[in-house]
DNA sequence: GGTAATAATTTCCTTCGTCAAGTATTGATT
DNA sequence: AATCAATACTTGACGAAGGAAATTATTACC
């Protein structure tokens, strides 16, 4: 929560709203958020005193007669700053951005080892590096965004295989080291969340993002949260098995969409069908945008079981509409039409009418997310 | 709501809580729903002025000390009762539970059509004769539960393909004859929220129950709340694509988990199997426990089918528990082994902690699911 | 200028829950 | 037996928060 002030529920789905719809007027949010417009009044009045938001001027007529001119409410984005860090095995990936997600400044660190003090030091430098544009007076608030099994409450990274970390207490570390209040959460949740209030998720109450990457993962927003899993375990749709005759996986399944569209997959599909043990995935790429059918094949079996996967959250979630992203996806010309047919293969019904974008986001965004992961502790928690 | 009056949102929370998870004093339920004990204690009073609960005698001391002791609250069963139905192609099956959902009494009653005032007839008949047990003077809802696309909010269905009905304003005309107040829902989703309210779900915050019969269904409980999916899609568990070889089906899809595991699937395959054309379910579920090795690698297939699909909604959604059920059961013995194998091997992490429970459900539970959505109708709507 | 229409604010009121104090009922201690 | 500590529940004053309706603000159109 905002922590010049405590703000009543209203304020708080005033901000919401304002943040993730764009400028509203106060009968424009009353209308949305089913409550009464004078509450709306009630509810904006402390934001605009602390700055966060500020009154448009009256925007042009609408409808036929008369009338007072509506006087929107827009959120004042440089009230206050974000930083947002995604944690590889190899960089660090910060940005800053500002109250409405739009990244302000970048800057990347690479990682010799994923040492915990380590990283800590060079995340440290990095924050200093971003605020010294001049952000500093106006930043409180780090979200760091890092692969694994994540604690969002506590700030507490159980395991992350990437980095091979082990109950680190990151919170806790990283604001001792950079003075910031500091969120910490899953990185594919952190992307879902910042697509969920600042892109394609803007207004649904379901929807899913998928990133194809060297793990293929799933981010899921049902009735307008985030799911979890009672066992620490939601969105693995990388170990949906959707061939009962394919590979085996080193989960411990058979014919897992990781197994047969992930990185490693595909490299050592790509290598076994040109014959060449040497081929990396950029090599697998070039020849199949050159044309090479046998490679080519192996991105289309992939494209089809991404598509498959996708088909099955569809169907058993129904969700408003779908993302598909990830750094996998910077070939995502060869992924995308099998993608596309083989979702509407086996997306049931209705199902299918859900709309896919498929499109790259780049680690810049990762990082974006954590940010928005931040700016959401600050206005919704 | 309840019509007799208007409940605060507390009273609300109390009458959910005592009828799900039993007699419970006070202070246990203030605890339990984050209340002070003055707002349970208030919130309580017009539900016991109505007669819905009532003051148990103290209970044996608990802990060291001493102290005076709790009078547990308790819900008066038969307060109230409540009529449900399951309507399927040839039948309609009726009960009368009481507030906690036990079913008092049952009726069935063959449906020689599913012409839509035939059956609305026969239903009149059958509520007729379940209330002629002496219930009628307190039953005032029925809830009917119909397979297909139903709103639930309007108490249209919109398309049965069982029923081959579309578009039949179905509540309307039930209370036009019954003259009760009548709620209708998806059967599926009426057999989750029995489960979730008075069943396995009771307590967890996510959960999911998959029916396995004719057709292969899933309803899911996440945060909560009955998914219901954006395009009316959600829980089509039987549509996910598990082998990407497999039979076609005849949603279009390929290798779907109802292609392999579905009634007629297993017919179909039993009866190539045996080389028998003339072969009913009925005979293949006696040849294989009678230890026809062909035909008990058909069920071993369809076990391995149906297992995948319910690891698909456990790393995807990650619900506290799950439950298998449904007519196709009656036959579980020759599933469930395989059914448990196969979630396991395809279970990622510790999705595979989640517990299974495999066990039939008669029709009968099926109607008492409709009750229980007129139940929660009357307490949380 | 007058009027209708729409937006925002203000005032007053209700609802609902908390807090803190008080009552009730028990076992243990003296 | 009297008292005390512990726990459960109730009561009444209070405050937060949102709604209803009247009021003010600002426009288009006559």
């Amino acid at each position: 929560m905002l922590h010049e002030a405590d703000l009543a529920p209203a304020a708080t789905a005033v901000f919401t709203a304002v943040l993730t719809e764009g400028p509203l007027s106060r009968v424009a949010l009353a209308r949305r958020l089913d409550l009464s417009s004078a509450a709306v009044t009630k509810g904006a009045r402390p934001l605009i005193e602390l700055g966060y938001l500020e009154e448009l001027a009256a925007t042009e007529r609408t409808g036929p007669g008369a009338g007072r001119p509506a006087s929107p409410l827009a959120v004042r984005a440089d009230r206050e700053f974000f930083v947002g860090v995604k944690i590889t095995g190899d960089e660090l990936i910060g940005v800053v951005c500002d109250l409405r997600a739009e990244i302000r400044t970048s800057a990347h660190r690479r990682l010799p080892t994923t040492d915990v003090d380590q990283v800590l030091t060079s995340l440290g430098e990095l924050v200093d590096e971003l605020l010294d544009g001049g952000y500093r007076a106006r930043t409180h608030r780090l979200g760091l965004a890092v692969s694994g099994d994540v604690d969002y409450s506590t700030g507490l990274v159980r395991y992350s295989p990437f980095l091979r970390w082990r109950d680190v207490r990151l919170r806790e570390r990283a604001e001792k080291i950079t003075g910031l209040t500091v969120t910490v959460e899953n990185d594919v949740k952190a992307l879902t969340t910042a697509e969920h209030w600042f892109g394609e998720g803007v207004g649904v109450e379901s929807f899913a993002l998928v990133t194809v990457g060297a793990g293929i993962g799933c981010g899921l927003v049902v009735g307008g949260r985030l799911v979890s899993g009672a066992h620490g375990v939601a969105g693995e749709i990388g170990h949906i098995g959707i061939d009962a005759n394919g590979p085996d996986c080193h989960c411990g399944g058979r014919g897992c969409v990781e197994a047969i569209a992930g990185a490693d997959a595909i490299v050592r599909e790509a290598r076994r069908a040109a014959g060449r043990p040497e081929l990396t995935l950029q090599d697998a790429v070039a020849l199949a945008r050159a044309g090479d059918a046998p490679i080519g094949a192996v991105f289309d079996r992939a494209g089809d079981a991404i598509g498959a996967g996708i088909a099955a959250v569809a169907n058993l979630v129904g969700p408003a509409r779908i993302v598909v992203s990830g750094e996998g996806l910077s070939a995502y010309d060869l992924f995308e039409p099998r993608i596309r047919v083989s979702f509407q293969r086996q997306a049931f019904g209705a199902a299918s009418e859900c709309p896919l974008s498929i499109r790259p986001l780049s680690f810049e965004q990762w990082a974006r997310g954590a940010a928005t992961v931040s700016i959401k502790a600050l206005v919704a928690a």
